[in-house]
RNA sequence: GGAUCGGUAGUUCAGUUGGUUAGAAUGCCGCCCUGUCACGGCGGAGGUCGCGGGUUCGAGUCCCGUCCGGUCCGCCA
């Protein structure tokens, strides 16, 4: 594309060391067609070039756009010949005249005009890069990491990278206007594990200790609460030393925020309108009232703690109809349970079927088989359980799931914790294959009442669901000593298109009950007095009731921004 | 910690049952081209097939080990 010799073109070759006043008068994204005429000056980076031999074409990109430049041999020669010499990713300054083209790029907002150059100054050359500077790259994952300088010049990443900010700045508005304050607490502090593991710093000063690196800010916050500072938020990294997913890293970044004097209905109201404004501000989106659904609801109609509410299928029980029968996959099973797939009893073929059933006993899922009752359009019943069950006995199971005819169940047995999860999988699977799950639609919920407390099979003993600061709800504390597994929390997650993005509780504000809830969760007096004593001390001098929460920012992003990692 | 998939040209990838000189696209270099904008046409260069060992007449291909990366499970209040 070129026409010198590559000597000519070795990094640094050309540049200029001119004395420079002046870099630019406008940015690459602004000029238009009123600016015809304009002299102006540009600098950028190369895009691309494209010599046509008697003319040549530069496209010069910054942070604001694309515009073109022209060169003309007939015009000025010399010039001309200077350009074909650009390499991709030179950063140049050029001046020139804007001027109308003969022939528009309706593609770009610049796309009317272009800059015939009257001079040019490589301001530092390239090397050429490893991958193309280009929205769809042709570059790995790891090459563009590697070459994060080079990845965050395209244009995508940019945008990415000021929508982030843009989230930011608009919660800062928010929050600031509703009376909060911004704090910043300590990132190197003494380990208060909560679950994870900390990363850990060596002290110089003395040798064999470690600093910790906060997993969340809780303690502080709550600290903030007893100093009385009412209002607390803080955009904070925070750091948990586990393995990597698609929609997790060990540094993540929350909005972190606390309230003194509020009930649990004072916080929800705060930050649904918190999520309101983002929504309203960003996408232009009015997500209205969100509804609210108690832990327990939410297990037994779609199987998990944040379910995805843009569609339906939910759950329907078929213990009394399913047992008693001779199958003998269900009379030994905990819970038999299914959803309705609408319209897909002729549209889903016995391969079809099968496929699923396979694509459910991956281990991930880890299902045994799956029973499907077809309620075929001309009222038959086609089934896998034809043998044991009746026809009218499986019409029966159609009617409680509400199923016409056309319409399809798929019924999964076995012990009921298991088996909810299976299905809430199956449920979404079966959302996505069938385009329930719409992009641009929003379902936020407010997932409340949780468990205080979580059995875990490997200790033998009880854990704090939420962590051990959250207060159980009013009048329940007495039940810790008769049915533990009962006592509901003060805690509640914000839930949207089945994506957890944010989660708090009412805390503990009292000695008495967090020592209790430290003694109950198995810490001895003293590992609670050297972890936690400095909190429990602080309880002791005033400290008001409280209550917060805290949102993931990325994850926040990737679902405003319609990505499915958090990684960009 | 475990399972699983991958590593071949600058880049993204293909490579059959183990068999001649390891291919494509794109990028790069050169020549031609005055309205391109994914410019076009012609030509060219470019490879330690991640690394080490083994089987074999012969290994990109099969086996063992190892390193790196992805995904999932465990873990993540």
């Amino acid at each position: 594309m070129f026409s010198f010799p590559s000597t000519a073109r070795t990094f640094g070759a050309s540049i200029q060391f001119d004395l420079i006043t002046m870099y630019r008068t406008n940015t690459c994204g602004e000029l238009r067609l009123g600016n015809a005429g304009m002299t102006v000056t540009l600098s950028g980076w190369v895009q691309a070039s494209r010599d046509l031999g008697g003319m040549t074409f530069v496209d010069l990109r910054d942070r604001y756009g694309i515009t073109q430049l022209v060169f003309n041999m007939e015009e000025d020669a010399e010039l001309c010949l200077q350009a074909r010499k650009l390499g991709r990713e030179f950063v140049i300054q050029i001046s020139g005249t804007v001027r109308e083209r003969s022939s528009k790029n309706p593609n770009r907002p610049t796309g009317d005009i272009e800059i015939v150059v009257t001079s040019l100054r490589t301001l530092n050359a390239s090397k050429v890069p490893p991958f193309t500077i280009e929205d769809d790259t042709d570059g790995g994952d790891e090459l563009r990491l590697k070459y994060r300088y080079l990845d965050i010049r395209r244009q995508p990443v940019q945008e990415k990278l000021m929508f982030r900010a843009r989230v930011a700045l608009e919660t800062r508005k928010y929050l600031s206007g509703s009376g909060f304050i911004e704090v910043e607490t300590p990132n190197l502090i003494k380990s208060t594990p909560e679950g994870a593991r900390d990363f850990v710093v060596p002290s110089r000063v003395n040798t064999g200790q470690f600093y910790a690196l906060p997993q969340s800010p809780q303690t502080f916050k709550q600290i903030l609460m007893v100093a009385g500072m009412d209002r607390y938020f803080q955009i904070v990294k925070c750091f948990r030393d586990e393995d990597l997913r698609a929609d997790r890293q060990p540094e993540f970044t929350q909005i972190d925020c606390e309230m003194a004097f509020v009930t649990r209905e004072d916080v929800l109201q705060t930050f649904e309108g918190l999520t309101r404004h983002l929504f309203q501000t960003v996408l232009k989106t009015d997500l209205g009232v969100f509804p609210r659904m108690s832990y327990d609801e939410a297990l037994s109609r779609f199987g998990s703690d944040k379910p995805d509410v843009r569609f339906g299928m939910e759950f329907v029980e078929f213990n009394d109809l399913a047992k008693g029968h001779g199958f003998p996959v269900f009379d030994d099973a905990e819970l038999i349970v299914g959803i309705c797939v609408s319209g897909q009893a002729e549209t889903y073929s016995n391969k079809m079927l099968n496929d699923l059933t396979e694509w459910m006993k991956r281990p991930q899922i880890g299902v045994k088989g799956m029973v499907h009752i077809k309620h075929q359009t001309d009222g038959s019943i086609k089934s896998s359980v034809s043998k044991y069950y009746a026809d009218d006995q499986l019409k029966q199971w159609c009617e409680r799931a509400g199923a016409v005819p056309g319409d399809m169940l798929l019924v999964l047995s076995g012990e009921a914790d298991k088996v909810r999860k299976q299905l809430s999988e199956l449920r979404l699977e079966m959302g996505s294959r069938l385009g329930l799950r719409t992009p641009g639609e929003y379902k936020p919920l407010w997932v409340v009442d949780f468990p205080l407390l979580e059995w875990d099979e490997d200790s033998q003993r009880y854990h704090a669901m939420h962590h051990p600061f959250t207060s159980p709800k009013p009048g329940q504390l007495e039940l810790l000593n008769t049915d533990p597994g009962a006592v509901k929390a003060n805690a509640y997650d914000l839930v949207l298109n089945g994506n957890e993005i944010g989660g708090g509780s009412i805390r503990i504000h009292d000695k008495k009950t967090q020592s209790l809830m430290f003694d109950y969760l198995g810490f001895t007096p003293e590992q609670a007095q050297a972890q936690f004593g400095f909190l429990m001390e602080a309880f002791q001098y005033g400290a008001p009731p409280h209550g917060g929460l805290a949102f993931g920012l990325d994850r926040l992003v990737a679902i405003l921004g319609g990505q499915e990692t958090i990684r960009d």
